[in-house]
DNA sequence: CAGACGTACTACGACAGCCGTAGTACGACA
DNA sequence: TGTCGTACTACGGCTGTCGTAGTACGTCTG
């Protein structure tokens, strides 16, 4: 069962994270399960390259942080801000166009058969 | 126009190689010429990276080397091994699971409009 | 009430891969 | 003779990921 390397989707961690705060704020542990849910456990965000991601996100505009201890919890929330959301947009398209250059030298059906 | 930014494809790079050169030997400046090509000059390899990954493919045990001077320029191709082409097959059946992660956070027909 | 567990982070440093810059070398062509 | 295209090599910087570690606080359990 093939596992999903980090170098592929390094290039996308941050289009993952806007889209999931692009309809409302989260926070990092709650975006981390979320991912590993959606992915069906097929991908696992690490933690430092979350929060690490947070802070570029946020240094470049895209995201904004704000404190929220309403839940008993303190929790730092991240919004996204409508550059962030015209960079996931850009992002999107990006993907697309990745897939389909990609796909020149993929050979979908590999093998069938034996080791 | 987007462009397809390096991180998206570092992890596919030693598989576009591969797969130019899985039917038969190539050497750098072809296969980046070959690349361009099949992209529509979408992506466009840069030499350094290319060969380095050569070496890195090489280490691997993924390809092998030789000199070919019968063309009156001295070029050293690359052949795939049978272990390199396992891997390719390898990294295909991970590009259709990415593929799949990935799309769960994508938009397509992100915006039609403006700016 | 102590200790474990889950939540919610932060800091630090290592490492891999990409890439800019630069330089070598040689053949063809004008 | 000089420029262009081919075919590389070397070096060093940078970015993003990740391992390790530690903090802090709330809840639950015995």
């Amino acid at each position: 069962m093939a596992e999903i390397s980090s170098d592929v989707i390094r290039g996308y961690n941050d289009t993952i994270i806007l889209f999931l705060i692009k309809d409302e704020p989260s926070y990092g542990y709650e975006i981390q399960k979320q991912i590993r849910g959606l992915s069906q456990e097929k991908y696992i965000i690490k933690e430092t390259t979350l929060y690490s991601a947070f802070s570029r996100l946020e240094k470049a505009g895209f995201v904004e942080s704000f404190l929220d201890d309403s839940s008993g919890k303190k929790r730092t929330y991240y919004r996204i801000t409508p550059e962030g959301l015209a960079y996931y947009y850009g992002k999107c398209e990006e993907w697309e166009l990745t897939k389909e250059v990609v796909e020149h030298f993929i050979m979908k059906e590999a093998k069938n058969g034996s080791n």
